[in-house]
Parts: structure tokens; C-alpha cells; sequence
DNA sequence: CGTTTCGTTGATGAGGTTCAAGACCAGTGG
DNA sequence: CCACTGGTCTTGAACCTCATCAACGAAACG
């Protein structure tokens, strides 16, 4: 089963709702109306499959995406074709925007997760953009900035925490509630909330049951924390 | 033994080793006239003893820094105490930049691992010189996507990569050679190394001398490589 | 209703951490 | 010059976490 960089289905006109998650980006937001308007003028929307791949390591980098709905995976592969997962970009997240004054080239392989939709933004038609308007780069030095400070979180939660605590600590990330029974719904696979967390699969399963003993309970995607105070404690 | 935040050794004069440093910094190069001015009005030069702690994890981030000489690790701690570095900054390495358009609090911790010498930059200066000069913004862009880019690859090995594939990593970073024989000096502590490829101090130990059987020999700093290509291929 | 993908569970082993002990080395002071 | 000291590094042993493989059950989907 071969996933092949085919063409993507492009759709010229953007739907309401897939333009309210691009507008509430923190890419878009704080850009004046000129700025915006030359912004969008570089980005065509595309809807690809589950599985699709939409860029590969080392092939030229031409293009940077926001999500509009469903996920995309960032991952790289190992000499032996193992895979390692990077990021999980969900709606409203820019993937790859770190070559607009990067590298020419892809460092990682992008995946979809899901059947998504993705707006993708010309590479070159940004950079000058963000040469001329202060606004943009401002938009785009935030953006770089947080996902900067993320990937540093993620460096030290790898190094720091065992299996059971990323996954409380997903849990607590994805429930803003300060204390008492609360419950999550996963909003994607299992084996994808793994590869975040830099795990098996097996690895997660044994977690979530290792966490049954503070009282966290799963059924199918939906996860039943009992004290959300408890699993702070992990 | 408390690593005290204690105030820093301020040297008014920057001496021509440090300038020389600082100016083939990325965020120096490429810099107009006019605004190198202003970014050097922005700029303290300060001495740090070994051991010394730059700032901590959640305190008012006033300041950015630029390792001019000497070494900076950037680490986190788990509830537990236990401390798992991020990054080890080197001469020319820009840290907590990326809060600049991010937190105004730091988000770990910074410690000299050597004596250091730093150049202190004023967030708030920079911030504003950032959104008025584009040279600056593009300066700034570039370090971030630089750094975002280090991060994603430190989470990437981390997960594809064991201890002596690590440490074989950063021996062929470190001596840019295609092949057969090659010496390293570290320019740090092994348990500077170690750290920084998120091990213990005994697992590097042992991947060293797992390396052995291809050809490499360490004695103090000094490592020895029989092959590049052969570990290369680890 | 079969087929396929996904998730769980068990058994096993590899890779690293931790703790403890000793080797090595440079500096210090008798 | 030697002995002592403090720090760094190495080595061994026990333990732990997690990946891997295989088998099975449960959904999801046509």
C-alpha cells in the first residue's frame, strides 16, 4: 500500500466555516485589512483524503499550511523506515511555516490523519510579504515563537515524564477544569494521540489502564476523569 | 549548595573577541547600519561564574542573551527535581529570544555550565525595534525558524534514535569529514553531552565504549574516529 | 455479514536509569 | 615529593519503562 503524493483537490471557494478558523488563526489575527487581503491572495484551499501524504523530507519547500479541519501528522523516518511523530497540527494550526526563512527544502514528511482540509500558502509570495509588512512578520514571529516554545516543552516532557503522565497531562491540557469529575472527548484516533505523546499504541492502551486507579475510565474515544485534582498528582 | 540568581559581573566594555562573536551572530548578520546601532543600544555585555544561574523557569523574562564565550544549558525540572536539558547554548547561540512575541515569563531555566560571557538583550527594546524594522523582524524570523527546526529534530532523534546512534550523531556533526580517520575535542564536559543528548551521564559512558567496536577511542575531551563512514552507519 | 482496521492484553527483551563503588586526574598543602 | 582531596568519569548490578511481537476482541465499513 504505496501512499502517493497525488494532486490535491483543489476547491477555489473557501466555506464559512473552513474561513473562520483561518481568520481566528493566530497567523490572520492582528493582520491589517491590506495585509490580509495580499495574504489571502496566496493561499489556495485544498481538501485532501485520510492517509494523503502532502509533502515529503527533502522535497522542495514551496508551500506552508494551516489546518481547517481534520489533522495532519509531521513526522520523520528512521534507516530503517520507522516512524517518529513530531507534531500533530489540528485546526488552526500552520505547519512548515519555519522555512519561510528556513531551508529550501522539507525536514519532515506531513501526513494526513484524517480527511482534512488545508490551506496551503505560497512560500515566496509570504516571505515578501513579511519583508515589507511589519504586521505580517509580527504574525509570523508569534507564531514561530509558540511553536518554538512547544517543540522546547516537548523535548523536556519526553525526557521528564513517564507514559502515564503525558497522558494525564493531555488529558488536563485538553479539560480546563480545576477540579472534580470531568470528561474528554478524544478528537481523533488512539494511535494518533500515541504518536504525540511519543509512543506505541500498546503503550498508551497500558497507560490509560494504569490510570484506572485514579479513577480515569475510557470508552472508545470518550475519557471519564473522576478527579480531575488526582490525575494532577500523576 | 544554592545556585543563587545573584546579580551579574556588568562590563561596560565588550572586548574584540566577544564583538567578533557577536557580529557573525544570525541575528546580527544581515542587519542595516541603522539598526545594528540601535540593537547594540539594546545590548549589556556580562561575565557569569560556572554553575551560575542565568534566570529561572517562570520569572519576569526581561532579557534575551547571546552566548559570547563559555556555555549555557537550558533545562526544565520535573516536581521531583529532576532536571532534563533543552538545549546547550554554545558562542553565538541566541537563547529566550523566542519571547520576544511570546510569554513574558521564562519558560525554563538557564545555567552557565562554564564561565560565561553573555550579551543581554532588552526584550522590550527589541520587541519594538522588531516591529518597526524589517531587517530586525527578518533577523529575529530567521533565528526562530532556525531554532524551531533544532527542536524538531531533538524530538525526532529522541525517539528514532538510541544512545550510541546519538552519540555518533553529534561526532559527525562536530567533524565535518566524509570519511576515514578524524579526532574530536569536546569543547564541554561529558556531562554537559550528556544532557544534551537527553541521557544520563553513565549511558553516555557506555555508548562510548559501544562505539569501540567501530573504531573509537576517547581519552578525556579527546575522541578518536577510525572511520567517519563506518560510524556513519551506526 | 464478512472484511478490515483499531484497540487491548500478555510475554519477552532491549535500552536506560539509578545506586553504589572504584578509577582517574588535577590541585593543594604538608 | 608525596599524600590528601574534590571532582569527573567509568563500571557493575538491579531495576524499570517501554518497544516489539503475537494473538485476540471490538468497532467500523462496505
Amino acid at each position: 500500500m504505496e501512499k502517493h503524493t497525488a494532486p490535491m483537490n483543489k476547491s477555489l471557494k473557501i466555506n464559512n466555516r473552513d474561513k473562520a478558523v483561518l481568520m481566528r488563526t493566530p497567523f490572520m489575527t492582528g493582520l491589517g485589512a491590506d495585509t490580509l487581503v495580499k495574504m489571502m491572495n496566496a493561499v489556495t484551499i485544498t481538501s485532501i483524503p485520510a492517509r494523503q501524504v502532502v509533502f515529503r523530507e527533502s522535497m522542495p519547500a514551496d508551500f506552508f499550511f494551516c489546518v481547517l479541519s481534520g489533522y495532519v501528522r509531521l513526522y520523520r523516518l528512521n534507516r530503517e523506515g520507522r516512524e517518529a511523530d513530531i507534531r500533530v497540527c489540528g485546526p488552526g494550526d500552520t505547519f512548515a511555516e519555519c522555512l519561510i526563512f528556513g531551508d529550501d527544502f522539507y525536514r519532515f514528511n506531513a501526513q494526513a490523519a484524517e480527511n482534512a482540509t488545508l490551506a496551503r500558502f505560497d512560500m515566496r509570495a509570504v516571505r515578501q510579504l513579511a519583508e515589507r509588512e511589519p504586521d505580517a512578520a509580527r504574525a509570523i514571529m508569534t507564531c514561530l515563537s509558540h511553536h518554538l516554545l512547544t517543540a522546547m516543552d516537548c523535548v523536556a516532557n519526553d525526557r521528564l515524564h513517564t507514559a502515564p503522565q503525558r497522558v494525564a497531562e493531555y488529558l488536563l491540557k485538553s479539560c480546563p477544569i480545576d477540579g472534580g469529575p470531568a470528561s474528554v472527548r478524544l478528537p481523533f484516533q488512539k494511535s494518533l494521540l500515541a504518536g504525540m505523546l511519543g509512543l506505541a499504541p500498546e503503550a498508551l492502551s497500558r497507560a490509560f489502564s494504569s490510570l484506572r486507579r485514579v479513577g480515569v475510565t475510557v470508552r472508545g474515544r470518550l475519557v471519564q476523569i473522576g478527579d480531575v485534582s488526582a490525575l494532577r498528582d500523576i
